[in-house]
DNA sequence: GGATCACGCCAAAGCGCTTTGGACATCGCC
DNA sequence: GGCGATGTCCAAAGCGCTTTGGCGTGATCC
């Protein structure tokens, strides 16, 4: 059943049935009732390429998952990330088009994008340090917003980040609270924006109790289980060991609590550890206290309100761009306690 | 550029134009090779809406999530699936569409992207015993190939699928041969054809070795870390403790360890696991030995294969329906020893 | 009573592509 | 020289929608 259809059936011209579909006030009520009856009983659906070739806007909303080779980690987040967004599209009547490219073709897929009207705006994951996109996409005239910030650039951008500086800079607080003096920092990749923010968190921190950064208590890498074991396990053999750890991921932080527990010590008395939680769908728990104590933040949710954000900037690209900064709660779990003496 | 300004600058008609770039043979190679060169001079990308719109073909696959409530678990080999695919996609000229829809909506949701002509082609994922969304999508009349099998549905389908029976029964075999007797069964939900399949496998095996199975040894739910915790640490405090554990995913599995790290044993010593590991790549480690012994198979390749599987039933709709059945290796890792005495 | 206006409807153009059904040369063949 | 075959090209008609501009009709106002 198409318009054209539809229109003969009730005996108007499509023009009609279109805008009393669409809600143009120059249709009767009587006969807009009694489209929309016939649409309903039909089940007419407008065809969406005909209605994106009509109209210019296609509804659908680019992510572009960078691949950097055939082996490369997947970001663990992206699940929960795209459910959140996914959820925001499907209210507003926008669908998610997910582009899995060369890390090396991700401008000429960009270009390739606007040219081909298969996008009306993007979602910008994983922002690095001087990120090139932004100028770029701005250079393209594709609306964006971005999924964290990128240091370094000075045009205005649409973004929704953690505070990653303050999450990192009161987890530490809160350990040298509880005696702690050596803290090692498992970070994510630091030419990663989010990995540098919270670094600096940690490193204010230390210098706002008195205490130097030590740079045999930082690591930085993709963020696995495998990391977080190596990284743990190397600095607990340190003359010197950390007697407690700052971690980027809960994956990550499985990894410290192997390393830990391999070593014959126990995490929250011997050892603490602080991380940052995503709430990652598939590790979540139950019970009344959590294994980690942790930096919490939804992942779905940022997914569900940067969604929102690249839709206002479709719809008014002359607005002031907007800025969400969440806060994440710091969570107390079982993986901190006193410094041991 | 679009193909009219493209056709009026080469002074050609829009249809050679467009007949050179797509191949046709009543095009002069002189013509074409001009052709070529302006296209590729000016970056010409035809309008993906308008090609759409005139050949009735979308070139775009969609993916269904659905989503059980507000706090459902995300799949999380969701990520490493959607790569694959992806990249199979990108080889073949195809967008993937992803759409999270409510589970009370689902089958509206493929209804109304048949009629909108959204997509050419589905995946269907996690399929259930009986599932119904087979028989749904022969009738609409939309393409699709499924991720797993669906056990109690007798039409024909495209399927791809983990030979799920046969790793579960080599992995208890394998348990069985270093002399475990009380060996429990961590599944996921038994609703989901993969795991009625693996208890399946495990059973079999059992009862080939003259074991009975016990229900007290056998559990089911979504396969998160609290629920491979708690079913280890429940199992664990029977009168008749099992000695050995089949686990479901590697997320179970880090539950599992904790569980028994807990109960102040040591896996591969007092206590064996083996888990499937879909090798998703947040959770890869590296070095010689893998902490797990697993059933392994690449959820990344399955996505691959499955997406080349539905490309190939849009363009021939007519040809017999394709299986794969993708065996899992056994490899032997830190998680399983002799049975204690 | 005629001008004005709002209301409700429609014909037709257009979005950017593909495809059908020729048209026009040129060539080889009898 | 005429005829069919072959090789190149093109005008125009769609694909299914939206949108522009206009057309009647009846009510309103001086």
């Amino acid at each position: 059943m198409n318009l054209k259809q539809l229109s003969a059936l009730l005996e108007l011209s499509q023009t009609t049935v279109s805008r009393a579909l669409n809600g143009y006030a120059d249709v009767s009520e009587a006969t807009r009732a009694r489209v929309q009856a016939a649409a309903k009983a039909h089940d007419y659906r407008p065809n969406t390429r005909a209605q994106a070739l009509a109209t210019g806007r296609s509804r659908v909303i680019g992510h572009v998952i960078p691949k950097i080779s055939t082996h490369a980690m997947v970001n663990p987040i992206f699940a929960d990330f795209i459910t959140g967004a996914g959820e925001t599209y499907s209210q507003c009547g926008y669908e998610m088009l997910i582009s899995v490219v060369d890390v090396a073709e991700e401008e000429a897929a960009y270009r390739s994008m606007k040219r081909r009207g298969l996008v009306d705006g993007l979602i910008v994951s994983a922002p690095r340090m001087n990120d090139p996109r932004i100028e770029l996409l701005d250079g393209i005239g594709l609306p964006y917003a971005v999924h964290g910030r990128a240091t370094g650039t000075d045009r205005p951008y649409s973004w929704l980040d953690v505070n990653n500086r303050r999450a990192f800079a009161r987890a530490t607080d809160f350990l040298i609270d509880l005696g702690h003096r050596r803290i090692a920092l498992i970070n994510g990749l630091e030419a990663m924006d989010f990995a540098h923010r919270r670094r600096q968190g940690y490193e204010e921190a230390l210098r706002a109790r008195a205490l130097l950064p030590d740079a045999a208590l930082m690591r930085q890498d993709e963020m696995t289980e495998g990391y977080g074991w190596r990284a743990t396990r190397e600095m607990l053999a340190l003359p010197d060991p950390p007697t407690a750890f700052l971690v980027s991921s809960v994956i990550c932080m499985l990894g410290v609590r192997r390393a830990v527990e391999e070593a014959g010590l126990t995490l929250g008395r011997d050892v603490s550890a602080i991380t940052h939680d995503d709430q990652l769908s598939y590790l979540r728990e139950d019970g009344p206290v959590p294994t980690f104590t942790a930096t919490r933040s939804s992942v779905r949710e940022a997914g569900q309100r940067l969604a929102r954000m690249v839709i206002d900037r479709i719809d008014t690209p002359e607005a002031p761009h907007a800025h969400e900064l969440l806060e994440a709660e710091l969570i107390i779990g079982r993986s901190t306690g006193p410094a041991p003496r």
